[in-house]
DNA sequence: ATGGTAGCTGATACGGAGTATCATTTTGAC
DNA sequence: GTCAAAATGATACTCCGTATCAGCTACCAT
């Protein structure tokens, strides 16, 4: 959580009470959750300033936004750098892929179009270890 | 065009004149375009017309959703089967990749980590041929 | 061809998600 | 402590898309 809020402060954001709020609440889901959920779970704190806090932490790369299959945006705390995820259709968990090796072959196919590849989305949908077994 | 309707008549639904409007303006766009923008191409059809007649066509799969980079949800008529875009950062062009071996890849990454895949959504952006060059 | 009905249309109202505004309050550097 | 810059929160707004519903139309069956 501090370690959190010296990132922001690094980037000119200034620690504050509803601030903290908003990062406790965000950690605490354990699952990708919506702004509205995480308004409905914040009710002392102002929807704007839900909002703010939440932008303020995907533009920090604290928080990204997560695509479920029917176009809902979600969002989760994630790593800083380039990842997917797994996100299981059934419990709705989202785990994290760091190592993806499809880059390389995306950019390798992109090229034999002539395309110059500079980035890419990709999310990965299905059933997790615990809702397969189930 | 004729043969689109054919499709839609399969499934049941009608073959009308404010539906080919909106069939021929979705089919003219040269890029992904947004429904609004239909919207404005077509000022004698309402509203609530081309949003379901786009509706219907990407039910159809003979329109896809395609996503920008920054979130944004736009059109296109495409293949009705799985593929994935390149998309043009600069000239807003996509073109179609339907031969992707990610799939498979993607598959095993997944398993790694006892995730059963069942569907993915990959969008590839860059600069086409032409903006390269450019 | 004609009649009935399921489907379609379009004006309008509505809904959810996110942003802009702005007066007031808080933070943190000096 | 002072003070400018930043943050807050109530509210109003925009944007994209959907629901409603009375009237219209395509198309199947006779």
């Amino acid at each position: 959580m501090d370690d959190i809020v010296a990132q922001l402060a690094g980037r000119g954001h200034r620690d504050t009470e509803p601030r903290r709020l908003v990062i406790a609440a965000a950690a605490a889901q354990g699952r990708p959750f919506t702004a509205e959920e995480l308004c409905a779970a914040l009710p002392c704190v102002g929807r704007a300033t839900v909002y703010r806090g939440l932008r303020m932490l995907v533009d920090s790369e604290l928080v990204c936004r997560v695509l479920l299959e029917d176009g809902e945006v979600r969002y989760q705390m994630s790593y800083a750098g380039h990842h997917h995820h797994l996100l299981c259709v059934v419990c709705g968990v989202s785990t994290d892929v760091v190592d993806c090796d499809v880059e390389g072959r995306l950019k390798e196919a992109a090229a034999a179009a002539g395309f110059l590849m500079s980035g890419h989305r990709l999310e990965v949908y299905g059933r997790c270890v615990g809702c397969v077994r189930g």
